[in-house]
DNA sequence: CTGTTAGCGCCTTCAG
DNA sequence: CTGAAGGCGCTAACAG
């Protein structure tokens, strides 16, 4: 009941081995007859070449990582719905890394890098000490999502700091004079920066305004909805609250929604909303938000990995990508 | 620059290679002065086993397949989220088949499975042809979730009709005699067969307490909460309409949740409101609902497939899982 | 306890 | 254009 290996493909077709592993990687200088006998023999013996054997003497693993920390979040789970979709149709298989915490992190890498696990890696949104991979490796493609601080690797980005002037602008044309924001952890150990980011554009563009940032109102949490609704819900039971809150991203917007609802403020009448990503659920709710084309990012960054392992070498000017940015204007706001 | 190789280590050490597979594979024989020698070369070197030559002496991969379709659903992820956090701690990787038709689905496992790509396989509630795996890998070690339908493999699930029931129950027994249904598509062709059973169990709840259904508060729509909240729209513009309505998932009850709130029904006063499953985000809507255990039942997977991994097989007595169903008592009902 | 020697299945020269 | 042979890095079986 063993797998038929090449050899059997090659006695049944009455050739040789090496020919039977050209027609397999579609060599041209294969009689088109001879081609036929084999192509044959491998149906009837109902043939598939062996991945590991491949990997050994190819030196490719036809395999690519994804490298994340909590790939439960909506962005990521949106940006890997990207990578996966086109990965499905290349030969590559998509092996999943989640680490869990900083020091995993750079374990994980080491050990993947080093063992030669994967042909190619995307790492979305983590901060990683680049030197690693490259002493490991030094010619393992690598794409970088949402990581503005890298400089060995290609990557692909939004510019988060724009992308925060964008949203409370937006509060403020509408009138809006005392914003609020909300966050993820300032300073979390993953090195995420988008809500630090943001929050720099936040600021700036209150600035330039002649608004002033009321730190009262900005809080900087635990990651997810809770934590944003807490905060928000003491932010809003201030004795002066602000009238829009602009939420670092669409999950905690949804927690600040909640915190609304709870003390019966309207939305957007009693109170504003901005989030930033437009992850799919934020259409359903109807919030205002930042869209940062959260699937393109990881069919882009799946694109530019597939492009770079075929051709040996990424053409420079496809180096660094800027996602755009866009108000979506729904009802929130 | 090459990776070095067992040889190398072998060398620097002053042993023999076989030496240095044995302290790899930690086998007991081997003196522990030698063991000595041989991690510190292995340190100074640099050195980690290659995965590829591993697999094809070794005949196996080390890698784990998951196959299920849309992962993106909230349910798939908290599943993903429990097989991911078992697998981390082992010594698998984790593949991910995200599949998009019924047609991939059968094409796919074909050469995952005889390709031998992956040690074994967690299925995620898609029904997929038995004897196809079987007859390709008589062996492989497959564990299904939530596809009640499976004879040959171990498989965990939930009862359905009686998750349906429950819900059900819950809305006969907090005053409610109109009660709706709002569930995915009835058929569709992944045979995805949690709709059509938790209906049944709706079903036979009303017609056990003497209360009909009525046809017109039923909907299968699409997928997604856009759909739900759709025909929620429409069935409680109804000149007659329900005061309760039992969605079939989570996602669609948010639909519902955000219908209700459009036409300007209080839940649970005007409306109550039950979901199924119990994922994460239904907590910070309040939702009511039915837990499943979505992470616990994904690590239960993994655990028995690293289970029957190890031991070569799997104890009968674990063959079939039952995953218990509650009724989490929030705020929609 | 430890060194040596076959393969594992395939790809890639190298002759023919 | 095609067959034969060597080697990829490792494990396992076999002598010492």
């Amino acid at each position: 009941m063993k797998s038929p290996t090449i050899r059997d493909v090659a006695k049944r077709a009455g050739v040789g081995v090496g020919t039977v592993s050209r027609v397999l990687n579609e060599s041209p200088h294969v009689r088109a007859e001879t081609r036929e006998k084999v192509l044959m023999a491998i149906k009837e013996l109902n043939y598939s070449p062996n991945t590991a054997a491949r990997q050994l003497s190819g030196g490719k693993t036809l395999t690519i990582g994804v490298v994340t920390a909590f790939f439960t979040f909506p962005s990521f789970v949106e940006r890997l719905t990207g990578i996966q979709e086109i990965l499905e149709k290349s030969e590559y298989d998509l092996v999943l890394y989640s680490i869990r915490s900083i020091q995993h992190l750079h374990q994980q890498l080491q050990t993947v890098v080093s063992q030669n696990r994967v042909d190619g890696l995307i790492i979305l949104s983590l901060r990683f000490a680049q030197e690693d991979i490259k002493n490991l490796n030094p010619t393992l493609p690598v794409v970088v999502i949402d990581n503005e601080s890298v400089q060995h690797y290609p990557h692909i980005m939004a510019d988060n700091i724009e992308g925060g002037r964008l949203a409370t602008s937006y509060l403020i044309d509408h009138g809006h004079e005392h914003i609020g924001f909300i966050g993820d952890p300032a300073n979390d150990s993953f090195g995420f920066t988008s809500t630090p980011l943001r929050f720099d554009g936040f600021c700036m563009a209150l600035e330039q305004t002649g608004l002033e940032v009321n730190d009262d109102w900005c809080a900087f949490g635990q990651y997810g909805q809770e934590a944003a609704r807490q905060h928000a819900l003491h932010i809003l039971s201030l004795p002066q609250r602000p009238t829009a809150i602009f939420a670092a991203n669409d999950t905690l917007a949804f927690g600040v929604l909640s915190a609304a609802h709870d003390l019966g403020l309207r939305v957007p009448s009693d109170l504003a909303v901005i989030g930033f990503d437009d992850i799919q659920s934020a259409a359903y709710l109807r919030l205002t938000t930042v869209r940062q084309h959260l699937i393109e990012s990881g069919q882009l960054a799946a694109r530019l990995l597939l492009e770079w392992l075929q051709h040996g070498s990424l053409n420079p000017d496809r180096w660094e990508h800027e996602m755009p940015l866009e108000i979506v204007e729904r009802s929130t706001v």
